[in-house]
DNA sequence: TTGTAGGCGTTATCAA
DNA sequence: TTGATAACGCCTACAA
C-alpha cells in the first residue's frame, strides 16, 4: 500500500501547479500569497494522495525542527512526570515535540545530553537540572540555543525561568508548625548548590528568626533530594538536637527519610515529632502517616516553561522573565501539636 | 564564537581531502575503506574545528533518524518512569534517541501520536499502550514501521513483545493467600480489553479452581487501572460478597482503590481483609499498610523492549519473539491470616 | 583508496 | 500570484 512516499512533487502534479506553490498553499504562514481557489485544489490533491509533509526535509532547509529538548534530573522522581505532562501539552498545542533526557543529577551527563540535543537541532531547551552556577546556560548562549529554566534556577538571571516561590512555601510550613505550638524546629535542607536548597534553607532561617526562636545549628543539609540522604541527614540532626519536635524537610523524599530516621529512634510521627515536606508529590497522601506538605502546581510549572520558551522562539529578542508560582500548604497527618501540649 | 555551522566541507578543506572521504572516515561502518593515516587527519581536523555531524541532513539522505517513538498510556502512572529509563538506557547505548508520547489510554490520541511520530520519521516504535485487538500494530505494518510491544500485548503475535508472566504473578499472589488460610478470595480485575486484565483474571480463576474453591461471581472488573475505578469495583465486589477475606487486585493502583473501599466500610486491612497488588510500583512499600504485591523488573522490561527493537532495525527479517519475564512476590503488610484464624 | 556527481524533500529567493 | 532555481548537509553509487 503505502510503499512509496508521497512527496510535494506528487501533489504538485496532481494539482497542476508547481511544487513551491504547494509549499506555500500548505504552510499557514504563506497561504495568503496563494489564490484561494489554488489553495483548495492543492489541499484536495494533498488529502487525496495522503500527503504528509516531511519535517526532516523541511528542517534541513529551515534550520528549525519543531523540537524542544528537556533535561530532567530523573524521571523516576515523582515530581517530574506531571511537569513533563505540562510541557508536552503546551508544546503539542504549538506543533512542537519534546525530546526528554535524564541526567541523574550528573553534570557530565547533562553536558553530554545538551550536546546531543543540540546536534539533533532542537529549537530550544527546557532545563530542569540547573544548579545555581550552571555552565549549561552559558553553553546555550554560545550555541544560540534559547533556554528556559524550570523548578530550579541559576543565581544569575541570564535565562527566563519558572519556579515555585520557595520562600513562601517554607514560610507556610513553619508558620503551620508554630501555630501548632512547636518551638524547637529543625530543617533538613536540600543541596546548597541548588536554588531550591538554598532558598528553602534561607527562608527557614528567616521564619524561625522572625518568630524570635533560635535556629543556630538546627539545620543539616542532605546530600541529595532522595530518601536515603534525607534519612542520613535527619539522623545527624536528631543526634545533635534530640529535643526537636518538628522537622521541616526540603522536599517530600527527604521527608520520607525523616520518617525513617524517626522510626529508627523509636519516635512516632506525628506524636513525638512532626514532619513537613515540599512538592506534594503523587501518593504523598498515601504515606504512613499522610504527609503534610507544600503543594506545587507541577503541571502548570511545565506548561508555563513551555510557553515561555515558545514565546522566545517566536520573538528571539524578548526580555527574560522570572516567574514564581505561589504554592499552598496541604495539612495532613504528619503534623500535630508537640508532645505534652494542651489538646 | 560558534556563529557559523561547521560542515563536512569545512573539515574536508582542513584535511585536504574530499567531503565524501570525510564522510567515510567518520562513519564507523565505512571507515575500513579509508587509509588509517587519512582517517587520522580527518579526525584531527574534525576535532579541531568542532565538527558535529548533522543527523537531520544525514536522515534526509539515509531515511533513518536514529530515533524511536515510545507510546505510553500515562507517564504519571508510576509503572512507566522506570520502564522508560530502561528504554532510554538501551537506546542511548546504540546511539538512538527516544521520543515519548502520552496517550491517556485514548485510542484516538494513540493513533494521532503514531502518525505524528511516523511523520517525524522515527525508525521504529515501542508500544506500551496495546489493547488486545490494537489497530496500531496493523498500521505500523502498513507504514513499514518496526514495532515492539511492551508490558501489554495483542492477542495476535504479529509483533515482538516483552511483558511479565501475568499468569505466574497472580498464581503467586493467590497461593500466598491460600497459605495464609484464606478461602474466600475475590479479584478486582483490570480492563478485559487489555492483555494484562484478561490474563490476570484467567489466572486468578484457574488458581482458585485448582485449590478446589468456588470463584463464581467473586470477580469484578475495574474500568481502568487507576485508584478510583478500583475503589468502585472493589465496593461492588464487597457488596456482592461481604464475606471475602482477601482481595487480589489486578495492579497496585487498583489495590489502593481496594484500601479505600475497605476503609469506607470500616474494615481494616489486613486485619479484616487482605489485599495484594501487581507491579510493585515505586513507594508501594510506603503505603498504609505497605502493599504485598507482585514485583516486575520494570527497567528490564523497557531495556529488553528496546533491544528487541534495535535487533529488528538491524535485521529487518528477524522472526518475532515473545518474551515473558518472571515476576516475584513481595510480601509486606497488607496480607495476613483471615480473621479468626489460629495465630 | 579516493574523487565526482546526484539526490534525499523542502523552502527561500528571485524572476516572470 | 506563480514558476524556476538553488541550497540546506549529508551519503552513496559509480568512476577513476
Amino acid at each position: 500500500m503505502a510503499a512509496k512516499r508521497v512527496t510535494i512533487e506528487d501533489v504538485a502534479r496532481a494539482a497542476r501547479v508547481h511544487a513551491s506553490t504547494v509549499s506555500r498553499a500548505l504552510n499557514p504562514r504563506t497561504r495568503g500569497l496563494v489564490t484561494a481557489a489554488v489553495v483548495e485544489r492543492v489541499r484536495g490533491a494533498a488529502g487525496r494522495l495522503g500527503y504528509v509533509p516531511d519535517p526532516v526535509a523541511a528542517g534541513l532547509r529551515t534550520r528549525r525542527t519543531a523540537t524542544v529538548g528537556v533535561l530532567i534530573p530523573d524521571i523516576a522522581n515523582p515530581l517530574f512526570p506531571p511537569l513533563l505532562r505540562g510541557v508536552e501539552a503546551a508544546l503539542g498545542e504549538a506543533g512542537y515535540t519534546a525530546i526528554i533526557a535524564n541526567t541523574d543529577n550528573d553534570p557530565d551527563r547533562a553536558a553530554q545530553a545538551l550536546e546531543r540535543l543540540a546536534a539533533r537541532r532542537v529549537d530550544g531547551l527546557i532545563l530542569a537540572t540547573a544548579t545555581r552556577a550552571d555552565p549549561l546556560v552559558a553553553r546555550c548562549r554560545t550555541l544560540r540555543l534559547p533556554v528556559v529554566l524550570v523548578n530550579r534556577t541559576t543565581d544569575q538571571a541570564r535565562a527566563s525561568s519558572v519556579a515555585s516561590d520557595d520562600a513562601l512555601g517554607v514560610r507556610l510550613a513553619v508558620e503551620h508548625l508554630l501555630r501548632l505550638g512547636h518551638r524547637r524546629i529543625g530543617h533538613v535542607a536540600g543541596p546548597a548548590a541548588l536554588s531550591t536548597g538554598a532558598a528553602r534553607r534561607a527562608s527557614f532561617a528567616a521564619a524561625i528568626a522572625a518568630a524570635g526562636l533560635d535556629t543556630a545549628g538546627a539545620i543539616v543539609e542532605a546530600a541529595a533530594y532522595a530518601i536515603e540522604p534525607g534519612r542520613v541527614a535527619a539522623a545527624a540532626l536528631l543526634d545533635r538536637h534530640p529535643g526537636l519536635t518538628a522537622l521541616v524537610a526540603a522536599n517530600d523524599l527527604i521527608a520520607l527519610g525523616c520518617y525513617d530516621a524517626l522510626a529508627a529512634r523509636g519516635l512516632a510521627c506525628p506524636r513525638d515529632c512532626s514532619v513537613t515536606g515540599f512538592n506534594d508529590m503523587p501518593f504523598a497522601d498515601r504515606f504512613a502517616p499522610p504527609l503534610t506538605t507544600v503543594r506545587l502546581a507541577h503541571r502548570l510549572l511545565g506548561a508555563t516553561a513551555a510557553e515561555l520558551l515558545l514565546a522566545e522562539l517566536a520573538h528571539p529578542r524578548l526580555p527574560k522573565r522570572q516567574i514564581r508560582l505561589a504554592p499552598e500548604l496541604v495539612v495532613r497527618g504528619s503534623t500535630a501539636p508537640p508532645p505534652g501540649a494542651p489538646a
